[in-house]
DNA sequence: TGGCACCTCGTCAGACTTTC
DNA sequence: GAAAGTCTGACGAGGTGCCA
């Protein structure tokens, strides 16, 4: 209303109606008790209080916009930074390295720092800040408040040793469920193939339970 | 969780005020 | 008296709190 003046005027600037601007002013001067600004032959004229209000209100405006209104944007170029990334243990031979090139040459200053928690927990670690990432398969982040985006498909195989008589060809599922196994369980994780055999109520002839991929 | 009442804030239309 | 601008009442949309 300083700046321009006029209702209609300080309305427009601020992508409001005449009426609705009116309709503020008329709430400024019923709560400041001051009328603020008069009708006069040259436009709406500022009250004394108006005047004495301007470099105060002028001020909070200008914290308002430099300290909330302006966010800095992100420089992968010069930020300093740890960023956590919730990863199964596949993830950080796979992606981890992948991440570290990249961040080499477009955000020499980044750090990654690899975590590996569980599918129900990724989303609490995420929402209290403790990550910033998660990448590989959490369906229970499939909600509101979280981004997800698909990097690729999976798919499982059978590892088996050199001499094994299934070394070539495919095996049907009831071939695969009379072998003896050997599972893997990272830091007593239940892998996603395990969640899936559980939901079927298959059990598997486990001979062997490991806490390391073999090389 | 859905329905309801209430409040806030917006627009529209028309009355009103001021100035020339 | 005309023109420009402001004010006001009616109404609608959306948000919120309360309650069954």
């Amino acid at each position: 209303m300083l700046q321009h003046q006029s209702v209609t005027r300080a309305g427009h600037a601020l992508d409001l109606s005449q009426p609705a601007m009116s309709a503020a002013l008329a709430k400024m001067r019923a709560q400041l008790g001051d009328p603020l600004f008069v009708r006069t032959g040259h436009g709406m004229r500022p009250t004394p209080r108006a005047l004495q209000l301007a470099e105060p209100v002028k001020r909070i405006l200008e914290m308002v916009r430099l300290d909330v209104l302006q966010q800095p944007a992100f420089d992968p170029a010069t930020a300093s930074r740890t960023f956590t990334v919730i990863t199964p243990d596949i993830g950080e031979t796979v992606f981890v390295p992948k991440i570290l090139a990249y961040a080499q040459t477009h955000a020499p200053r980044i750090a990654i720092r690899s975590m590996a928690i569980s599918s129900e927990g990724a989303g609490e670690a995420l929402e209290l800040g403790l990550a910033d990432l998660a990448i590989g398969y959490f369906p229970d982040l499939a909600k509101p408040g979280f981004y997800q985006q698909r990097l690729f498909k999976n798919s499982f195989v059978c590892m088996v040793r050199a001499d094994h008589p299934r070394i070539r060809g495919s095996l049907t599922s009831d071939e695969f469920l009379r072998e003896s196994h050997a599972l893997v369980r990272p830091a007593g994780r239940t892998h996603l193939f395990e969640q899936f055999l559980h939901s079927k109520n298959i059990k598997l002839d486990v001979r062997a339970e490991l806490s390391h991929c073999p090389a």
